[in-house]
DNA sequence: GGCTTTTCTTGATTTAAATCAATGAAAAGG
DNA sequence: CCTTTTCATTGATTTAAATCAAGAAAAGCC
């Protein structure tokens, strides 16, 4: 079904399968709508499936003292969900919602276990995925000790232009770890000095 | 022999092996003694080697505008390197250097590229280590946009007593993104409050 | 042991960002 | 369409941490 065909052609590009893998793979998926400003998964519940963006956009975030901060935005292509709760079946310590109206590719925990043992691509393509999402929070964290606010925003802005057009300034704000004012006022600057 | 029991003590635990696999994966190995204060890696160079700490202990860190900003502490049972750079043949944005005399279990690019294809349970190993390092370091990077100053040091102590014992105190500074100052001010102010 | 270097602490001052407060603009929803 | 939220901007003030500066303590080395 053309359903999954955007989840496919990610993995393939990581892990290339035949039609039989394929049909095999896609026989652990389910598909999911959820509508915009929904909860996908919240603090303390377990995380029973990871979640890869058909169509829509998400926001990871966790609350301390009332405060939101916005660990992750997950578009289109990209894959969500509170990892830890996932592999270890423990409550999750973030939160996951929705953005806009979404469509979700799930894997749940069960048929990760199985398809892990069973497809050694699919491991292959796991390994991959975890792989480039620690390599790319290093570089996002290290950025986050050593550079000036502007230049974060800025990066921000050229590695993500899509989630600028499609997300609220207070949230990006959250995300880099500052208040909306102050990304506001960084952004006036900026747009001074061009 | 003996040399590298403690790294297969580690792999076991994530992976157990036979005898057989365990020779097998052994022959791909080599040790590597470093003197304190040596590099082991320069941003620039490419990451040839990715290190599991024997014996002694290392910092990974960034030099911005002539700050440096660490990243990364490995004692051992910890492995550590340029992972980008290290996959991708790309030069390394990292700096590494030891803080004390050292001895390395080296796996290079090729031998970990052929075990990939030959051993599955090399692949896993690999898997859950990457897995494992991303969900610290999510939460680390989460605990620093959210926790006050004084609750991440006190995390850091909780979690890593060892490294609190064996490095300087601005080093743990500049891994929480302080200066020493403000990091000699909140230990005062946590001392008083106890 | 004494000398040097590194590390840690403390104080005074500056600076960047948070907070508080208000207004205007845009979007959502009936 | 109008009303209500949500969102973004701007200004004034406060606050937390950086910076600047100096001295004390500890560690490393001939």
């Amino acid at each position: 079904m053309a359903l999954y065909d955007f989840y496919f052609q990610q993995f393939n590009e990581k892990v290339p399968l035949t039609n039989e893998e394929q049909e095999q793979i896609q026989s652990y998926l389910t598909l999911n709508k959820i509508r915009k400003k929904q909860s996908f998964l919240q603090e303390g519940e377990v995380c029973k499936s990871y979640a890869f963006v058909n169509k829509g956009s998400l926001r990871k975030y966790s609350i301390e003292n009332g405060n939101e901060h916005i660990i992750q935005f997950a578009i289109e292509g990209w894959t969500v969900g509170d990892l830890l709760s996932f592999l270890s079946e423990e409550p999750a310590t973030y939160h996951i919602d929705t953005l806009e109206d979404s469509e979700l590719v799930l894997m749940s925990k069960a048929a990760h276990d199985e398809l892990l043992n069973i497809q050694p691509k699919y491991e292959t393509y796991f390994r991959l995925l975890i792989t480039g999402a620690y390599i790319a929070l290093q570089r996002r964290h290290s950025f986050s000790l050593s550079l000036p606010v502007e230049q974060r925003y800025m990066d921000f802005v050229e590695k993500y232009p899509e989630i600028v057009q499609r997300v609220p300034q207070h949230m990006i704000a959250s995300y880099l770890g500052l208040t909306p004012e102050t990304l506001s006022r960084v952004r006036k600057k900026l747009t001074k000095h061009k």
